[in-house]
DNA sequence: GACAACCTGACC
DNA sequence: GGTCAGGTTGTC
Protein backbone atom coordinates (compact mmCIF):
# COMPACT_ATOMS: atom_id res chain seq x y z
CA UNK A 1 0.00 0.00 0.00
CA UNK A 2 2.39 2.61 1.21
CA UNK A 3 4.17 5.14 -1.60
CA UNK A 4 6.90 6.63 -0.92
CA UNK A 5 4.83 9.83 1.16
CA UNK A 6 3.66 7.14 3.05
CA UNK A 7 6.75 5.70 4.23
CA UNK A 8 8.43 8.41 4.87
CA UNK A 9 4.95 9.30 7.26
CA UNK A 10 5.14 6.37 8.95
CA UNK A 11 8.81 6.40 9.88
CA UNK A 12 8.59 9.83 11.11
CA UNK A 13 5.61 9.23 13.23
CA UNK A 14 7.66 5.79 14.47
CA UNK A 15 11.10 7.40 14.97
CA UNK A 16 9.31 10.29 17.92
CA UNK A 17 7.83 7.30 19.63
CA UNK A 18 10.30 4.89 19.24
CA UNK A 19 13.94 6.62 18.84
CA UNK A 20 16.06 5.57 21.79
CA UNK A 21 13.76 2.35 23.06
CA UNK A 22 14.69 -0.62 23.67
CA UNK A 23 13.02 -3.61 22.34
CA UNK A 24 12.48 -5.59 25.26
CA UNK A 25 10.28 -8.73 24.11
CA UNK A 26 8.84 -10.08 20.39
CA UNK A 27 6.08 -12.14 19.08
CA UNK A 28 5.36 -13.38 15.62
CA UNK A 29 2.09 -14.79 15.07
CA UNK A 30 2.14 -15.72 11.54
CA UNK A 31 5.50 -17.28 10.61
CA UNK A 32 5.68 -16.24 6.85
CA UNK A 33 5.56 -12.49 7.82
CA UNK A 34 9.71 -12.85 8.73
CA UNK A 35 11.53 -12.97 5.47
CA UNK A 36 14.99 -13.20 7.18
CA UNK A 37 16.05 -16.12 9.36
CA UNK A 38 13.06 -17.01 11.14
CA UNK A 39 14.99 -18.51 14.41
CA UNK A 40 17.23 -15.12 14.32
CA UNK A 41 14.64 -12.62 14.57
CA UNK A 42 13.90 -12.40 18.06
CA UNK A 43 17.54 -12.67 18.85
CA UNK A 44 18.40 -9.74 16.60
CA UNK A 45 16.38 -7.69 17.83
CA UNK A 46 15.62 -8.16 21.83
CA UNK A 47 17.77 -5.96 23.72
CA UNK A 48 18.38 -3.64 21.14
CA UNK A 49 18.22 0.00 21.64
CA UNK A 50 16.43 1.85 18.09
CA UNK A 51 18.53 4.52 17.15
CA UNK A 52 16.21 5.73 14.48
CA UNK A 53 13.44 5.10 12.19
CA UNK A 54 13.50 6.19 8.71
CA UNK A 55 12.52 5.23 5.22
CA UNK A 56 14.34 3.75 1.70
CA UNK A 57 12.00 4.38 -0.60
CA UNK A 58 8.73 2.47 0.47
CA UNK A 59 10.72 0.64 2.89
CA UNK A 60 10.69 1.49 6.92
CA UNK A 61 13.91 0.71 8.37
CA UNK A 62 14.20 0.33 12.16
CA UNK A 63 18.28 1.18 12.64
CA UNK A 64 19.59 -0.68 15.71
CA UNK A 65 22.70 0.40 17.93
CA UNK A 66 24.06 -3.06 16.87
CA UNK A 67 24.47 -1.44 13.47
CA UNK A 68 21.52 -3.97 12.15
CA UNK A 69 18.13 -3.24 11.31
CA UNK A 70 14.49 -4.21 11.11
CA UNK A 71 13.67 -3.47 7.39
CA UNK A 72 9.58 -3.54 6.96
CA UNK A 73 7.94 -3.97 3.31
CA UNK A 74 3.96 -3.03 4.00
CA UNK A 75 3.25 -3.92 0.12
CA UNK A 76 -0.67 -3.33 -0.54
CA UNK A 77 -2.09 -3.44 3.49
CA UNK A 78 0.47 -3.38 6.09
CA UNK A 79 0.50 -1.00 8.90
CA UNK A 80 1.86 -0.31 12.43
CA UNK A 81 -0.32 0.35 15.15
CA UNK A 82 -0.24 0.60 19.01
CA UNK A 83 -1.86 -1.78 21.62
CA UNK A 84 -1.63 -3.39 24.87
CA UNK A 85 1.52 -6.37 24.67
CA UNK A 86 -0.50 -9.77 23.81
CA UNK A 87 1.65 -11.30 26.66
CA UNK A 88 2.08 -14.60 24.57
CA UNK A 89 1.38 -15.87 20.82
CA UNK A 90 -2.27 -17.07 22.14
CA UNK A 91 -3.09 -13.52 24.07
CA UNK A 92 -4.69 -10.88 22.80
CA UNK A 93 -4.04 -9.41 19.33
CA UNK A 94 -5.54 -6.99 17.15
CA UNK A 95 -7.14 -7.91 14.02
CA UNK A 96 -4.36 -9.15 11.47
CA UNK A 97 -1.89 -8.53 13.78
CA UNK A 98 0.74 -11.09 12.70
CA UNK A 99 3.80 -9.17 14.31
CA UNK A 100 4.63 -7.44 18.38
CA UNK A 101 6.97 -5.81 19.64
CA UNK A 102 7.42 -4.84 23.47
CA UNK A 103 9.42 -1.44 24.28
CA UNK A 104 8.47 -1.58 28.05
CA UNK A 105 6.01 1.08 27.40
CA UNK A 106 2.11 1.51 27.91
CA UNK A 107 1.78 0.42 24.43
CA UNK A 108 3.20 -1.85 22.52
CA UNK A 109 3.58 -1.93 18.59
CA UNK A 110 2.13 -4.69 15.83
CA UNK A 111 2.83 -5.40 12.71
CA UNK A 112 -0.50 -5.45 11.06
CA UNK A 113 -1.48 -6.52 7.43
CA UNK A 114 -4.43 -7.71 6.38
CA UNK A 115 -3.65 -9.77 2.77
CA UNK A 116 -0.33 -10.63 4.28
CA UNK A 117 1.70 -9.43 1.54
CA UNK A 118 3.75 -7.66 3.53
CA UNK A 119 7.68 -8.73 5.05
CA UNK A 120 10.00 -8.06 7.89
CA UNK A 121 13.07 -8.36 8.12
CA UNK A 122 15.71 -8.52 10.62
CA UNK A 123 19.87 -7.99 10.29
CA UNK A 124 23.37 -7.83 12.10
CA UNK A 125 25.08 -4.76 10.14
CA UNK A 126 26.74 -7.07 8.33
CA UNK A 127 24.05 -9.15 7.04
CA UNK A 128 22.08 -5.43 6.30
CA UNK A 129 24.98 -4.71 3.92
CA UNK A 130 24.71 -7.34 2.24
CA UNK A 131 21.09 -7.63 1.73
CA UNK A 132 21.05 -3.86 0.85
CA UNK A 133 23.81 -4.44 -2.03
CA UNK A 134 21.25 -6.99 -3.55
CA UNK A 135 18.17 -4.71 -2.84
CA UNK A 136 19.86 -2.63 -5.30
CA UNK A 137 17.35 0.69 -4.37
CA UNK A 138 17.70 3.82 -6.63
CA UNK A 139 17.50 7.17 -4.41
CA UNK A 140 14.17 8.20 -2.65
CA UNK A 141 12.32 9.91 -5.43
CA UNK A 142 12.27 13.21 -3.03
CA UNK A 143 16.05 13.12 -2.50
CA UNK A 144 17.27 13.38 -6.19
CA UNK A 145 17.99 16.48 -8.51
CA UNK A 146 16.61 16.64 -12.19
CA UNK A 147 19.80 15.98 -13.38
CA UNK A 148 20.33 12.74 -11.43
CA UNK A 149 16.62 11.82 -12.40
CA UNK A 150 17.25 12.33 -16.32
CA UNK A 151 20.42 10.32 -16.38
CA UNK A 152 18.91 7.07 -14.21
CA UNK A 153 15.41 7.15 -16.65
CA UNK A 154 18.21 6.45 -19.48
CA UNK A 155 19.33 3.89 -17.68
CA UNK A 156 16.72 2.16 -18.92
CA UNK A 157 16.52 1.74 -22.90
CA UNK A 158 13.22 -0.01 -22.88
CA UNK A 159 9.64 0.15 -21.79
CA UNK A 160 6.93 3.03 -21.41
CA UNK A 161 7.73 5.57 -18.88
CA UNK A 162 4.93 4.40 -16.33
CA UNK A 163 6.93 0.99 -15.92
CA UNK A 164 10.65 2.90 -15.75
CA UNK A 165 9.46 4.98 -12.85
CA UNK A 166 7.88 1.86 -10.74
CA UNK A 167 11.00 0.53 -10.97
CA UNK A 168 12.23 1.01 -7.72
CA UNK A 169 15.80 0.51 -8.77
CA UNK A 170 15.42 3.25 -10.90
CA UNK A 171 14.02 5.80 -8.45
CA UNK A 172 12.79 4.26 -5.04
CA UNK A 173 9.54 5.75 -3.71
CA UNK A 174 7.31 6.05 -6.94
CA UNK A 175 3.48 3.51 -7.06
CA UNK A 176 0.12 3.94 -8.80
CA UNK A 177 -1.16 7.12 -6.88
CA UNK A 178 2.00 8.90 -7.53
CA UNK A 179 3.18 7.81 -10.60
CA UNK A 180 -0.22 8.35 -12.13
CA UNK A 181 -0.22 11.91 -10.35
CA UNK A 182 2.98 13.20 -11.40
CA UNK A 183 2.61 12.40 -14.93
CA UNK A 184 -0.63 14.16 -15.44
CA UNK A 185 0.61 17.07 -14.15
CA UNK A 186 3.69 16.84 -16.08
CA UNK A 187 0.90 16.52 -19.03
CA UNK A 188 3.53 12.87 -19.94
CA UNK A 189 1.80 10.07 -21.06
CA UNK A 190 2.01 7.02 -19.25
CA UNK A 191 2.71 4.93 -22.51
CA UNK A 192 5.35 7.09 -23.84
CA UNK A 193 8.46 5.03 -24.60
CA UNK A 194 11.34 5.94 -22.27
CA UNK A 195 13.67 6.15 -25.35
CA UNK A 196 11.44 8.82 -26.34
CA UNK A 197 11.85 11.44 -23.26
CA UNK A 198 13.59 14.27 -23.79
CA UNK A 199 16.10 16.49 -21.01
CA UNK A 200 13.30 18.78 -20.83
CA UNK A 201 10.58 16.70 -20.09
CA UNK A 202 12.70 14.43 -17.45
CA UNK A 203 12.97 18.19 -16.06
CA UNK A 204 9.19 18.57 -15.91
CA UNK A 205 8.39 15.35 -14.90
CA UNK A 206 11.20 15.75 -12.18
CA UNK A 207 9.60 19.21 -10.98
CA UNK A 208 5.96 17.91 -10.46
CA UNK A 209 7.12 14.60 -8.95
CA UNK A 210 8.69 16.71 -6.27
CA UNK A 211 6.28 19.65 -6.00
CA UNK A 212 3.73 16.38 -5.56
CA UNK A 213 5.52 14.26 -3.11
CA UNK A 214 6.09 16.86 -1.06
CA UNK A 215 2.75 17.93 -0.83
CA UNK A 216 1.60 14.52 -0.15
CA UNK A 217 4.50 14.10 2.83
CA UNK A 218 2.82 17.21 4.21
CA UNK A 219 -0.62 15.82 4.22
CA UNK A 220 0.68 12.30 5.74
CA UNK A 221 0.25 10.64 2.33
CA UNK A 222 -3.03 9.26 1.09
CA UNK A 223 -5.93 7.52 2.27
CA UNK A 224 -7.55 5.52 -0.58
CA UNK A 225 -8.58 2.30 1.20
CA UNK A 226 -7.19 1.06 4.01
CA UNK A 227 -3.47 2.99 5.07
CA UNK A 228 -2.83 5.30 7.95
CA UNK A 229 0.16 5.83 10.23
CA UNK A 230 -0.34 4.80 13.84
CA UNK A 231 -3.87 5.04 13.39
CA UNK A 232 -4.21 8.18 11.56
CA UNK A 233 -5.41 8.63 8.25
CA UNK A 234 -3.44 10.99 5.55
CA UNK A 235 -5.26 13.65 3.41
CA UNK A 236 -3.49 14.09 0.10
CA UNK A 237 -6.26 11.71 -1.55
CA UNK A 238 -8.77 15.00 -1.54
CA UNK A 239 -5.72 16.58 -4.14
CA UNK A 240 -5.53 13.25 -6.22
CA UNK A 241 -6.43 14.31 -9.95
CA UNK A 242 -6.86 11.51 -11.97
CA UNK A 243 -5.81 8.10 -9.49
CA UNK A 244 -9.31 6.08 -9.16
CA UNK A 245 -11.15 8.80 -11.56
CA UNK A 246 -11.25 7.29 -14.55
CA UNK A 247 -14.55 8.13 -16.51
CA UNK A 248 -14.53 11.43 -15.21
CA UNK A 249 -13.99 14.54 -17.01
CA UNK A 250 -10.07 15.67 -16.80
CA UNK A 251 -9.44 18.72 -14.39
CA UNK A 252 -7.99 20.76 -17.23
CA UNK A 253 -9.37 19.76 -20.26
CA UNK A 254 -12.75 18.18 -19.49
CA UNK A 255 -11.70 14.94 -21.89
CA UNK A 256 -13.11 11.95 -19.78
CA UNK A 257 -9.94 10.32 -18.49
CA UNK A 258 -9.11 7.14 -19.58
CA UNK A 259 -8.09 3.57 -17.85
CA UNK A 260 -5.91 1.04 -19.29
CA UNK A 261 -3.25 -0.88 -18.04
CA UNK A 262 0.52 -0.49 -18.18
CA UNK A 263 2.52 -3.70 -16.97
CA UNK A 264 -0.69 -5.19 -15.20
CA UNK A 265 -1.14 -2.12 -13.06
CA UNK A 266 -4.50 0.39 -13.61
CA UNK A 267 -3.78 3.31 -15.35
CA UNK A 268 -5.48 6.26 -15.47
CA UNK A 269 -4.39 9.24 -17.84
CA UNK A 270 -6.38 12.00 -20.35
CA UNK A 271 -5.41 11.28 -23.89
CA UNK A 272 -6.25 14.79 -24.62
CA UNK A 273 -3.14 16.64 -22.60
CA UNK A 274 -0.82 14.12 -21.62
CA UNK A 275 1.55 13.62 -24.87
C1' DG B 1 4.34 -8.73 -22.77
C1' DA B 2 0.59 -11.13 -20.39
C1' DC B 3 -0.51 -13.69 -16.22
C1' DA B 4 -0.34 -16.07 -11.90
C1' DA B 5 1.04 -16.04 -7.24
C1' DC B 6 0.88 -14.29 -2.61
C1' DC B 7 -4.08 -13.00 0.62
C1' DT B 8 -8.36 -10.67 2.38
C1' DG B 9 -12.09 -7.54 2.11
C1' DA B 10 -15.03 -4.27 -0.27
C1' DC B 11 -18.13 -3.54 -3.66
C1' DC B 12 -21.44 -4.61 -7.67
C1' DG C 1 -20.62 -14.99 -7.97
C1' DG C 2 -17.12 -11.89 -10.17
C1' DT C 3 -13.93 -7.85 -10.04
C1' DC C 4 -10.80 -4.95 -8.04
C1' DA C 5 -7.09 -3.19 -4.82
C1' DG C 6 -1.01 2.28 -2.74
C1' DG C 7 3.36 -4.26 -4.60
C1' DT C 8 6.71 -7.43 -6.05
C1' DT C 9 8.33 -11.69 -8.03
C1' DG C 10 8.34 -15.44 -10.87
C1' DT C 11 6.35 -18.08 -14.61
C1' DC C 12 4.88 -19.19 -19.74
Amino acid sequence: MPELPEAVTMATDLNALLSGQTIEDVLVNYDPIVASDKLAFGPLLIGQKVDSVNNMGKWVRFCLNSGGAMLAHLKMTGQFILGPWPGSKTGTWPAHAHAAFNFGQKEALFYRDTRKFGRLRAFSDVGLKEFLLELDLGPDANKLGPEEFFQRLLRKPKGKLKQILLDQSVVAGFGNIYCDEALFAASISPHRSISEITRDQAYTLHAETQRILNEAILLKGSTVRSYQSLGEDGTYQSQHKVYGKAGQPCPRCQTPLVRSSIGGRTTVSCINCQK
